[in-house]
RNA sequence: GGAGAGGUGGCUGAGCGGUCGAAAGCGGCGGUCUUGAAAACCGCUGUCCCGCUUGCGGGACCGUGGGUUCGAAUCCCACCCUCUCCGCCA
């Protein structure tokens, strides 16, 4: 969400933002149109409400036989402002709908750009790594391996499930302990928050209305169903995380504050019938550790630069070879003001593919989580900004593609094996 | 799943149709006292919105949304949440 104030000082710069991200910039001059009529209507409204007030007051201190003339004549005063308040709250309520489609707007340092194809790689590190023999993507050694089976996942829950087996467990468990480790090191509290959660926190993180096709719905209510839970289940620990300070006040020594947020992932990949379907690429259940940083605004560019170092170390030390990315305004989702992606090298598919992302949203959640922090001047709207710590299936894939060997058999990566046991996958 | 209790300011907690933005206590800020600190005493101390604008005026907020009423923290309805007991289960 936006600050409507900001808006109507400054309507020019939010329309260049939203064009950026391939939004039309009309929805800026309508909104403004709504705002107004809106005020005007809330200025005659309380207008009213002040002499129902003085109206109110006078009827208790007057005496009881004198009474019934004012009660009379406030009759029509109440009928007359309820009919206008219903007129300003339907105003209201589409002002509230049209800014809550808003996306944020980009950072200046974010590229122009339609789409994917012009994001931007603003990095490379380290190499592709060579192979004396043609490498098997992460199925094929998954399946000889016997650590991933999709056959049986998709008899019980369908396409894009999967067993993890074996090692892959091990290796599951190694880099939790590997990656929450390094991260409380760094400052960030552990948390392993629920995954089930209500509408308003999908609101408050920016995922719905935008995304709602990508989340599960669990046991909706309805006219034949009114007892249903009406729970979603999060497609990424951000959400839950981001709940953790929902409607409060943050002493500002306190900021930054940050989590790291272990969970499962949920996501229907409604929209990618066909893409990546073969393998654990795309699925619609994965687990990942999720950082998250509550931030002074001031800070946040610099925060956002300090999570992406953090998941450099991490993919440095895994010893991947990866690029950073830079997305452009028309790839960047509703709530992200910047993004940068890390790419891993998979020598099975001989391609790079995303392994992290990590966004500043600046204050386009804190505002819909209503989430502040005090300064000199008073509460102000904070900074939010969230990171991929690992996302275990993707780096499963590229431990299993980048460490393989002619034999079949897979090395386990050095910073990994005290925790998994073994140096060797056979 | 069954039976209850309850959600009030940063916290504890009173109020149960008008004088209530809301007692009291704690905490916080400022002052007096003190060599300094503590104690004691005195004063201040919520958030959001709108309008004219150094200031002032108005409105809203007692879990959320509706309703009754001239008037709702207080009465009615729905929802959300918390707690206790019993049952069941990891």
């Amino acid at each position: 969400m936006l600050d409507l104030k900001m808006i109507r000082q400054n309507p020019e710069a939010v329309k260049s933002g939203i064009k950026k991200k391939g939004r039309d910039p009309k929805l800026i001059d309508n909104i403004l149109v709504l705002d107004k009529e809106y005020r005007e209507l809330l200025v005659n409204v309380e207008e009213l409400k002040s002499l129902k007030n003085k109206a109110s007051d006078e009827i208790a201190k007057s005496p009881k036989d004198q009474r019934q003339k004012l009660i009379d004549t406030m009759q029509d005063v109440t009928k007359k402002e309820k009919n206008l308040e219903e007129k300003m709250k339907k105003v209201k309520e589409e002002l509230d709908a049209m800014m809550i489609e808003l996306p944020n707007p980009p950072l200046e340092s974010v590229p122009e750009g339609k789409n994917e194809n012009e994001n931007k790689v603003i990095k490379t590190v380290g190499e592709k790594p060579s192979f004396d023999f043609k490498p098997l993507d992460h199925m094929a050694l998954g399946e000889r391996l016997n650590l991933i089976d999709i056959e049986n996942a998709s008899k019980t829950s369908g396409t894009r499930f999967y067993y993890l087996k074996n090692e892959a467990v091990l290796l599951e468990f190694a880099l939790v302990q590997f990656v929450i480790g390094k991260l409380i090191k760094k400052g960030f509290s552990p948390i392993i928050p629920p995954v089930l959660v209500q509408e308003k926190a999908m609101f408050g993180t920016g995922f719905f209305p935008a995304d709602r096709n990508e989340i599960y719905h669990v046991n909706p209510r309805s006219e034949t169903n009114p007892d249903g839970d009406d729970l979603f289940l999060v497609g990424t620990a951000e959400v839950p995380l981001c709940m953790l300070h929902y409607d409060s006040i943050l002493a500002n020594e306190k900021l930054p504050l940050r989590y790291a947020g272990f969970s499962t992932c949920f996501r229907r990949e409604a929209g990618s019938y066909g893409k990546d379907t073969k393998g654990i690429l795309r699925v619609h259940q994965f687990d990942k550790i999720e950082m998250f940083s509550f931030c002074d605004p001031k800070k946040s560019e610099k925060e956002h630069e300090l999570i992406l170092s953090l998941e450099e170390e991490i993919m440095k030390e895994l010893g991947f070879h990866y690029q950073v990315v830079l997305i452009c305004g028309g790839d960047l989702g509703a709530p992200a003001a910047k993004k940068y992606d890390i790419e891993v090298w998979l020598p099975g598919q001989q391609r790079y593919r995303e392994l992290t992302s990590c966004s500043n949203c600046t204050d386009f959640q804190a505002r819909r989580s209503n989430i502040r922090y005090k300064t000199a001047k008073g509460n102000e709207i904070l900074h939010t900004l969230n990171g991929t710590a690992c996302a275990i299936g993707r780096t499963l894939i590229a431990i299993l593609e980048n460490y393989q060997n002619k034999d079949g058999t897979v090395t386990v990566p050095e910073v990994l094996r005290s925790y998994v046991g073994k140096e060797k996958i056979n």
